[in-house]
DNA sequence: ACGAACGGTAAGTCTAGACTAACGAAGGTC
DNA sequence: GACCTTCGTTAGTCTAGACTTACCGTTCGT
């Protein structure tokens, strides 16, 4: 899930998408990469739960998936918690095995 | 920054030290790698801000960096926001142009 | 002072995957 | 029905970067 938004190409599509649904031709129209890259990248997104898509004629229509964007917030607060603990207990005990 | 923790092995690396901090033998004595690729693995994290070290003796401890997680947080808290409000309008208004 | 841990760095290899060009399928328009 | 648009897919190339081996500096123990 997060391998999904490792590469640059692939987080300025998501960020394109935050601002309001658009169809595959005006991000690529956007970013400085040929259609059919916008198309793959697009693939894994979906695939990874981010992006939702929805046919209109010819036209395919994408739009950031809530449900993707939870997950991910999820996973950070987990760790964000974990983090935050593990640091409490490291500035009170400065060492512990005699 | 997300570039980071696009590779599995960083994401690895970052969840145990999610648990509690750890030395650079003991990181790569549980994942299938060799020692001097955690090293590199750890000074990208460093780079991003998402881990830290302090030097005890030879040994040099890593853990989270509570700054970075603040800023990851943000960067999906932001979009988050963006999101629901495309979505909500998406879903209020079909069309709009006539 | 000598040796042993521990860890960062350099050099080199090799694979995953990002990209383009070319093609084909589906839908809309006249 | 002919044509154009829009998009997904395939085949193939090429580069970024993940990994290992080898080496060197630093710090502690005796």
């Amino acid at each position: 899930m997060l391998d999904a938004l490792g590469d640059p190409t692939r987080r300025s599509i998501f960020e394109l998408l935050a601002v309001g649904p658009r169809s595959v031709a005006e991000i690529a129209a956007d970013l400085p990469v040929s259609r059919p890259a916008v198309s793959q990248h697009l693939k894994v997104l979906k695939e990874a739960r981010l992006v939702s898509s929805t046919a209109a004629g010819t036209r395919r229509v994408y739009s950031l998936d809530p449900q993707g964007l939870a997950a991910v917030r999820g996973y950070f607060d987990q760790f964000w918690n974990q983090a935050l603990a593990a640091f409490a207990q490291a500035v009170e005990k400065p060492e512990e095995e005699p």
